[in-house]
DNA sequence: CGCGTCCTTGAGAGTTGTCAACTCCAGTGG
DNA sequence: CCACTGGAGTTGACAACTCTCAAGGACGCG
């Protein structure tokens, strides 16, 4: 039972600390639904594998994933680790941490955050009733998310979970039949409850059945969507 | 792997039916902090068993447990059944179904509830950012939860499972260390990820170490709290 | 080109699920 | 009042899914 993730402890020298930059506007445009944020916020870039804030923390701030791939994690005292979610670029984290941080937030790749602190953002919303109800209805939305992982973690075998994660993934990215997984196996199992060896297996019967490719570990086309749904168990 | 649990469909002809009682005001007083909400509500009363809402109704209202249980349920196609929550007197319940209900909520005995209609609520909430911030922080705490839960899921033990639980509704109870449980086995077993079986097998072996006693399968006594504490899995 | 990390696959072990039998208890009806 | 009944709870024997441990392969980076 035991699973031991150790961190990466290889860290580029250029960017082993965290660079902040005080522009006070991400080059990337409007912060989606929450445009009025953008201009208390600080733009941040965090190396591979480096870690954002940890479990424990005081949460101070909201991020916002401008590019990269952010996990949140909690760890049990022997090491044992669950991946709560992946985070991609637009995606807020730490929304749901009021005193302290309940999880602890890695750069999968290199990212770049744009940092607001949390007391503004309250501030904003007890005058801006639209920004209150956003961000309610994006509290919401997580705990819908948390429900169906939740089934899938306490009911889902290992295929339907690995299948349900291809979907999920995939309803996330930019295509529709072509995947890109920048986190490594070990975080897929951590993420789904599993190991590094069941997720291979059951990717590798899947490949086998035909109801996907893998050109290479980080890359994965979904041939047969319909199996894939079935596999997952069509809720 | 299935699972099937049969609603119980015996039900008592008097409480058959949904009594809508038109009383605006609870006799047990104000709604915790949500006091403003009290003038909407609506009383009703459910029969063990009876079904208070189901997946993919329309969530036209928010629901407080007055007295009684609730849980709430998702389910796959072939019967297997994850329960995401129980919901005991004071709690809130449905805040998080925006368009329809994504679980189903059902009366684990009898139960009094008081319902706001959501769109009231929301109203409300434009107007008063105080009680748009208490609505957010309780959905913050619900995702906080989540992620506790989700951790259990994925990689918890069955003992740690079944003590994480016992020491999570002592502390939601009013006893330290006598809790009584409304839910029946199998309830806590889809709670847990686990089967009906394998909660038996982790209380009786609990109850040989002397960590619990079990005068009645609805009373637990926590005789040995550390104990509990240690297989839980601290923290 | 060599090293390290990640990925993949195999063999065997272990925890939990499945199936089955029995007990216990509450509610029911004689 | 008590036997009956059916659902819930408990325990045992066995099966199976997933984990553990191990080894080899692929790939990227220096």
């Amino acid at each position: 039972m035991l699973n031991l993730h150790f961190a990466n402890t290889r860290k580029d020298a250029l960017a082993s600390a965290c660079n902040i930059n005080l522009h006070s506007v991400t080059p990337t445009g409007p912060t989606g639904e929450f445009g009025a944020l953008e201009p208390v916020g600080t733009r941040l870039t965090f190396a591979r594998d480096e870690e954002i804030y940890s479990e424990g923390d005081d949460a101070k701030h909201w991020h916002k994933v401008v590019s990269g791939t952010v996990r949140t994690c909690k760890l049990l005292a022997d090491g044992r680790r669950h991946i709560a979610r992946f985070f991609f670029a637009g995606d807020f984290l730490g929304i749901e941490d009021v005193g302290e941080h309940a999880l602890s937030a890695e750069a999968i790749t290199d990212v770049v955050l744009m940092r607001y602190a949390r007391a503004a953002v309250e501030r904003m919303a007890e005058q801006d009733p639209g920004l209150a109800r956003r961000v309610r209805e994006m509290a919401f939305k997580r705990i819908a998310d948390a429900h169906g992982h939740m089934l899938l973690l306490g009911r889902k075998t290992a295929a339907e979970r690995v299948a349900s994660f291809l979907l999920e993934i995939a309803d996330r990215g930019d295509h529709e039949s072509q995947i890109d997984l920048p986190m490594p196996r070990y975080d897929i199992a951590d993420y789904l409850g599993l190991t590094t060896e069941t997720v291979c297996r059951v990717l590798s019967s899947l490949r086998r059945r035909g109801a996907i490719a893998v050109p290479n570990a980080q890359r994965i086309h979904l041939l047969n969507r319909s199996e894939l749904e079935e596999v997952g168990g069509i809720h």
